[in-house]
DNA sequence: TGTACATCAGTGAACGCGCGTTCACTGATGTAC
DNA sequence: TGTACATCAGTGAACGCGCGTTCACTGATGTAC
């Protein structure tokens, strides 16, 4: 039958939000375009309704995680106190524990290596978030703070996936306070 | 037919090492049973005579992995110069194009998370791997060092993940360059 | 304003495919005598 | 040393399953008159 077009508009947002939180939870691979669908109410019937294929989903979902990622960013107080802030939280047994609204890098890079197809769209993600990283806080030099952004970011998403896979949790504690105490 | 024993005992390590190598290269879910068998140079069928599951073999895997990476630490000299020379070698071109004999880590932690059955696995490899960084090469101090180890690894497996995913080779580079420079 | 009908996002069965796993069978090897 | 036979790692067809994707069909909405 037909529906509403204001509705079909907020179903394939619904979609592309389900979708988002469910790679990062459980990676690309592991989540099927079915129970993208019945997270949003639907059958997977009108899936292609709505895109041309999963890996379209994919590069999409990664930009609506990207645009969550970086208003997080973007609301942090431009302070050294908002920095710290913002590192404590990202290396938080919260974040560990909830990778659904997480950060699409600790959860996807891996996978993306071997989608190209996603390739662009995280790659537009880590340059904004390089930027604003670089940008957004204060730093000693400005020679030096895209440099200094890199490493942190490197820092954080390897901290955060490897605190992630091991099974210690002192381990996996220690790994997120280490990295935390020098930013 | 039944085959001399010291091939069957042979051909058990050529799968272990076949899996090792395609799962760093392309993932566990990615990589199926018939595959590692066909790289093997056999049908799918036996393989269960030498392992209960895809899932067994996965940690067996892990910890195949595990033993080349540790022994390839400890050939290094226990120098600074050994150290650099090892991290240097982490954050190179060659091994961001090669995961397939590189760092277990960075290919598979995201989907070690999801994966119970190759946490324990992963896990003892990152104690020893932290345990080896620490103790191997000279540290300022004896105090730091572990510290030190665990954020040197999170900033080289995050380096090497994120200039993996991403389809722009100036800023692969850079990440490597940037978390290279200050080990 | 009321009626007739085209639209199109939905349903849900079906497609071919490859997966992990099982199993009846094969036949050279190793063993017993 | 020679013969008879049990062993068991191999083969390859088959299993049930869930995947991404397609498609004939439905029927309330929106439009034309």
């Amino acid at each position: 039958m037909r529906y509403p077009a204001a509705e079909t508009a907020e179903k394939h947002t619904r979609i592309l939000e389900a979708a988002s939180r469910l790679f990062r939870e459980r990676g690309f691979s592991d989540v099927s375009v079915s129970e993208i669908m019945k997270a949003t109410g639907l059958t997977h019937g009108p899936f292609y309704n709505h895109f041309p294929s999963k890996q379209a989903l994919m590069a999409e979902a990664i930009a609506v995680a990207s645009a969550q990622t970086v208003e997080g960013l973007l609301r942090s107080e431009p302070t050294d106190e908002g920095k710290a802030a913002y590192v404590s939280d990202y290396l938080s047994a919260a974040h560990r524990d909830h990778p659904a609204n997480g950060c699409l890098m600790a959860s996807l890079a891996s996978e993306t290596s071997r989608e190209p197809a996603v390739q662009t769209s995280f790659t537009t993600h880590l340059k904004t978030f390089i930027d604003k990283m670089a940008t957004h806080f204060p730093r000693p030099s400005r020679r030096t703070a895209r440099g200094d952004a890199i490493r942190e970011i490197a820092s954080m998403v390897g901290a955060l996936a490897l605190a992630r896979a091991v099974n210690d949790e002192a381990l996996s504690n220690e790994i997120l306070d280490e990295v935390a105490r020098r930013q």
